[in-house]
DNA sequence: GGCCGGTACTTAACATGTTAAGTTTATCCG
DNA sequence: CGGATAAACTTAACATGTTAAGTACCGGCC
């Protein structure tokens, strides 16, 4: 009855599961931790958080984006982003405006202030990515992007299909 | 001298880097919040958050375990991990000692009550993993996996060789 | 034994993730 | 036009990420 050990763990306690270390969300949380723990001091000591550095990016690729777009290009939740924005804003590193069409709506762009502190990090930041590039090989990397979007893709319609698991 | 629009984006303000969806931190996050996202209305359902599932896991792998031996297992970090436990064992759903060797180091186990739980929710966090699975490609997916590991392996030694990028 | 540097956490402080509520403005509809 | 519903944030509340301090204990040295 008691089984023998099915690998190299203890295997004190059997729970039927894959092995944890073989687990898809701890190997993409590792990755991508290995990843940025390059760029965060680099980040840090120009003041800037990762989120932060998203929402300069992404508003320095456009003219200006209201506050759901932005939050959809930066990949940040919305009160993530409004907190986030107060700040920037405070910081004068972006301008916001009401959109006159539609007072619900915000419109950030990014300042002149924002942008000389964007050209201050680029070079190191794209130092890093250069670096990263040439460790893992640039083929290789080009090829996992494909595969993590094709990932991405093919959950995307599994969202909110099945809610009632069980009960409830 | 003013450029043309080099692809498909505005291109406002020109900042020398990448495109921003190129980025992959980025592509990570999304990848792994994809993932993430089917899991987490199971969880939810039986009260856990997505880190707490991770120490749960990480406990019933094993008859025991130090908390910076799980810290580094469950891929959290020391505050973080203090935090979680001490919620955790609020709930009885681990148990904890202190090391009689050394009164410094903590130990800690998963409870009965927390393998019940870890039973209650396990079949479907399996079944969510199987379809994850089926929907991606197994043979694609531990395709993902090797090339995750590599990358974080690439990076292993990269840490904190080169601190000073310019001045400072 | 007693000082001292180091180890193993824990606490503190601030930023973000995550869900639920609240507020203001649009839009639909009778 | 006016009320109902929805949209676009914002605020609130709680959990975690992240770095810096603080606390208790270990081990080595005098």
């Amino acid at each position: 009855m008691a089984k023998g050990r099915t690998d190299g763990e203890h295997a004190a306690h059997r729970v039927p599961m894959r092995e944890f270390s073989r687990s898809l969300p701890m190997a993409l949380l590792r990755a991508r931790e290995a990843v940025m723990r390059q760029f965060r001091s680099s980040l840090r000591q120009h003041g800037l958080t990762e989120q932060q550095w998203r929402i300069l990016r992404a508003l320095a690729a456009v003219e200006e984006s209201e506050v759901t777009e932005l939050a959809r290009t930066a990949f940040l939740l919305g009160p993530s982003l409004s907190r986030i924005l107060r700040d920037l804003e405070a910081r004068r590193l972006i301008e916001r405006r009401t959109a006159a069409s539609d007072l619900r709506r915000g419109v950030v762009s990014i300042s002149a202030k924002g942008l000389k502190l964007m050209e201050e990090v680029a070079p190191s930041s794209e130092a890093i990515y250069a670096a990263i590039t040439k460790r893992y090989g640039a083929r290789r990397l080009a090829e996992l992007q494909e595969m993590l979007g094709a990932l991405e893709a093919s959950l995307a319609d599994l969202d909110g299909e099945d809610e009632n698991v069980s009960d409830e």
